[in-house]
DNA sequence: CCGCATCCTTCTTGATACTG
DNA sequence: CAGTATCAAGAAGGATGCGG
């Protein structure tokens, strides 16, 4: 498994002029997994930001087991999630959403409000491509 | 090919009261691909915004001609780069940044920012992680 | 120079079964 | 209930050769 949030031009580019050197690039290795988003936003929703594992199974549509321990054992890691584990008689475990990982979230909200403001124009373009390749 | 820009929860979760519905996943569905955010990124920097195929990939240190080409089909049918092609001896191509375009990296500086700030936190949390599990 | 087709490899995800 | 291990399926990416 890769566990790097990569950041920007992997390549040796000099950095440029205008902008910062970096595009947010590569985050998307980790942010842009299947299930990520979805487990840190449910977090975010949650009474303290926090949350057993079976209630985020049973709330995260399609998410199978093994996934969503994947996912929430690289938030943990990356310490985006925080794991409580309490050593009762069925096993509870239950998963926080730490301030960093709250940051992330809205560190998106850019690029969330712009998807919403723009989603029918990519959509109609689209539906232009495409049918221009008939 | 999956072409879609998958905007959050597909699944059929009730909005929140809290934020808005939708964390900014999936976008990174496309933006998450290795190379697109590059290749947006480098012809922001160009004059005019605009760059043509050979430079592109002469720039864009690993990428192949099967992937750039991929790559900017796809951004040209979502409408975030303009394709402008040469009938010429030797063809020549040039790609175009579109105000669309432009705005997707803007909507990113956010997400950008954030993780320069946030990447060493981070790293240290994996440090720590990965030798506990020694 | 640019693009496409083909083949192959790697990574991610899903399905399933088993353990403390 | 939570986690792990194993296996299989699929998607993404890389290598290469041909064609306009």
């Amino acid at each position: 498994m890769d566990n790097s949030i990569r950041v920007g031009s992997q390549q040796g580019q000099a950095d440029s002029p205008q902008f910062r050197p970096i595009p947010s690039n590569g985050i998307c290795t980790r942010l842009g997994d299947k299930w990520t988003v979805h487990v840190l936003w449910r977090l975010s929703l949650a009474n303290e930001c926090r949350l057993r594992f079976s209630t985020l199974k049973k709330e995260l549509d399609g998410v199978t087991q093994r996934m969503l321990t994947l996912t929430l054992r690289n938030l943990e890691r990356d310490g985006l999630v925080t794991r409580h584990y309490f050593p009762e008689v069925p096993p509870r475990v239950e998963y926080e959403l730490t301030q960093m990982g709250a940051g992330v979230l809205r560190a998106l909200e850019g690029l969330n409000y712009w998807v919403r403001e723009n989603l029918p124009a990519i959509e109609e373009h689209r539906r232009i491509f495409d049918e221009a390749k008939q």
